[in-house]
DNA sequence: TTGCAGCCTGACACCGGTGTGAAGGTCAAG
DNA sequence: CTTGACCTTCACACCGGTGTCAGGCTGCAA
């Protein structure tokens, strides 16, 4: 199978999939044009790439976390696959606990704009009962 | 004021200053050699450049929202700037939901591997069992 | 006059996955 | 042989606030 079959295949451009293998998260083989070939399995692992970068993960944690989670649907698990997995959850949580902060903050000046719009309504309907 | 003084006053630094005057949320006086002179209400824009700016707020926003949140303490308030308050708020509960979605298929990945690391110990210990 | 601190502009680097384009080789069908 | 599809590598662009460096001007003090 050669790289348009497989981007075919997995949804995946061309351009990423050389990136995979550029970033040591996919090998090919070379046919004797200089044409990569890859087998079935690479479909699959694909899938498992793209999976995993959905969640966030860069390509260097995949490349760590790869050969752990390759084998299909039964995941052959190691203890530090298993690190690196929770290490970026607790990332994520600290993400999302940031989210939260910046959005309570803007809460903050929506809070003081909506006050503001009030009083000023309220200073309007002063100024035009005095006047 | 030159520049110098007003990083020193706000802890921004001197390129982050000339950057935000690049974008144009701060704008500066030139002294005839050219240095640019700030007055005394820089220092409260400035702050209030970085109180957005840490919301998450991107300078673009940030500028169509300083003329009304400019002002010291009392912000004046217009509908549009409140309007692009609750737009960026309702996109960080986008992203919050976005990352909630990451943190739960990564889960399910450390479920899959827990799952796989008792059962390979069990086959392990049967293995040692009968050897 | 020398030295140093402070200012100026302009530009590259970062991150990280992907789009895009150039310039060129390969191969099958007409 | 030509056409067109498909492949190769190399490289720039994006986003966005900031760090940092280069090369040069200004201004104050010794």
């Amino acid at each position: 199978m050669h790289i348009g079959e497989l981007a075919r295949r997995t949804g995946a451009s061309t351009r990423s999939l050389r990136y995979y293998e550029q970033r040591g998260l996919l090998c090919a083989r070379r046919d004797p044009n200089g044409y990569r070939s890859y087998d079935a399995e690479s479909v699959e692992t694909v899938a498992r790439i793209r999976e995993l970068l959905a969640t966030g993960l860069n390509t260097d944690t995949i490349r760590a976390l790869l050969p752990c989670a390759q084998g299909g649907p039964g995941l052959t698990p190691c203890a530090f696959s298993s690190g690196v997995v929770e290490q970026q959850m607790a990332q994520l949580d600290a993400e999302i606990a940031q989210l939260r902060e910046r959005r309570a903050a803007l809460g903050a000046y929506a809070e003081i704009m909506r006050e503001r719009r009030v009083q000023d309504r309220a200073l309007a309907a002063m100024a035009l009962r005095s006047a």
